[in-house]
DNA sequence: TCCTCGACTGTACAGGCGTTCAGCTTCCTG
DNA sequence: CAGGAAGCTGAACGCCTGTACAGTCGAGGA
């Protein structure tokens, strides 16, 4: 089932299979609204086709749900697979971080999409977080190894922390940029995050000893107090 | 509309008017399955009372959603709210993260049901997210004002990030939960988020300089590698 | 030329949705 | 005791959903 590499080639919506648009219109939809949103008639209204073409398609809605989960997962796996073996463990994380963050700001759907799968709950987004922290976790433990990390006490927590910082931007991007009056589409506040992030891990927050637990767990103020 | 305070006695399903009920089954619904799990009749059932009912207390389904959500704010605002002013910050800060953390142990629905605020996006979502991020910020402050925190170059994103890691386990708990093969029911398990946050805080995690960047963005594996 | 097969559409149906409304109890108040 | 308000129900509505199905069209092989 080989096919030639494409070239990088503007594409027009008209030079999709109509398979295609409807995948296209799915994951769309599913992103912005959720699945529930995202229903047989406004997929097929997105997609220029009739909705009985969505189901003879794909058997069922369910089947284009499917469809389009596993069309983000290979997505998501081209961008994580190693492209060159001779590059080290630290190069190549580094180019996995880089082409995720130019995948996400290109496709910011990707990041929508990613959040509703997480929060949905389902097994996909489990899975698929399992993996992340996985694979946070090696990349941990490689820097341990060359001594450009620390030992920590807990390996994997740790890891997944530092998986849930880096990922922070993509899954509750519109919340941080609401919160801190940022916008991630710009390369400064992106650097900002990073900064931050950066300084963060090289210099202690507290002095040794001092352990104020850090997170401030403060919650939302009162809507109607009227007692 | 003053209500005198009540004792901590146990509640029996059959002891509540049938409004609170209904508030209550939506309340579960909508934090396990999402508003649109929730459906009117469904509330109805797990209620106990007529479909009809529920519309005459609150007028409309929205009517029932927003009276849920106006009741997590109360609940939050409660735990929020420092109840002894003569406590210092750090104390306050403490008290108030020790009764969040008591209440999504108690109430584990509430966690659930702040994931679905945070997914859908809602005005309601981001708002609330804000306000937390602020309180960070207002404690990273005077940490820092205090001498306890070393000042940050990027006070507003570093306390996002402490917020981050401190709502994390509340969350994004199953996914954790799934990843790290936790159990925050557990004291220990939870104990074991915590160390690792203290550690995280209070000693570099990289030496001055090198800047791995910490987070592994890694993404999830191939599901069908087919070419 | 005929036949077949895949892409594609329009219509129809059953079921679930939110909502309306008339009518029934039950309880409080004058 | 009368009467009205409040709590509560069942039946019905119009709408939208996912899906089934018959049928049209055009390209390609016998």
């Amino acid at each position: 089932m080989g096919r030639a590499p494409e070239e990088a080639t503007p594409v027009r919506p008209d030079d999709l299979t109509a398979r295609a648009r409807i995948r296209n219109a799915a994951f769309a939809l599913i992103a912005q609204d959720g699945v529930d949103a995202a229903t047989v008639r406004a997929i097929a209204r997105r997609a220029g086709v009739s909705p009985s073409l969505v189901l003879h398609h794909f058997g069922s809605k369910q089947g284009v749900v499917d469809e389009v989960a596993t069309w983000v997962a290979d997505v998501l796996g081209d961008v994580t697979r190693d492209t060159d073996p001779r590059a080290g463990p630290a190069e190549a994380h580094r180019r996995r971080q880089l082409r995720f963050e130019r995948m996400t700001t290109e496709t910011p759907l990707l990041g929508a999409y990613l959040r509703r799968m997480l929060l949905d709950g389902t097994e996909n987004g489990l899975e698929w977080f399992t993996r992340a922290v996985d694979a946070s976790v090696a990349g941990l433990r490689q820097r341990e190894a060359l001594g450009i990390a620390r030992p920590s006490a807990d390996v994997h927590v740790t890891a997944a922390m530092l998986a849930l910082l880096g990922f922070a931007p993509v899954l509750l991007r519109p919340h941080l940029e609401h919160a801190l009056r940022l916008d991630f589409d710009d390369e400064d506040d992106r650097r900002r995050w990073r900064d931050a992030e950066t300084a963060l891990l090289t210099s202690a927050l507290y002095p040794r000893g001092t352990a104020p637990d850090g997170a401030s767990r403060a919650a939302g103020g009162r809507a109607a107090p009227d007692e």
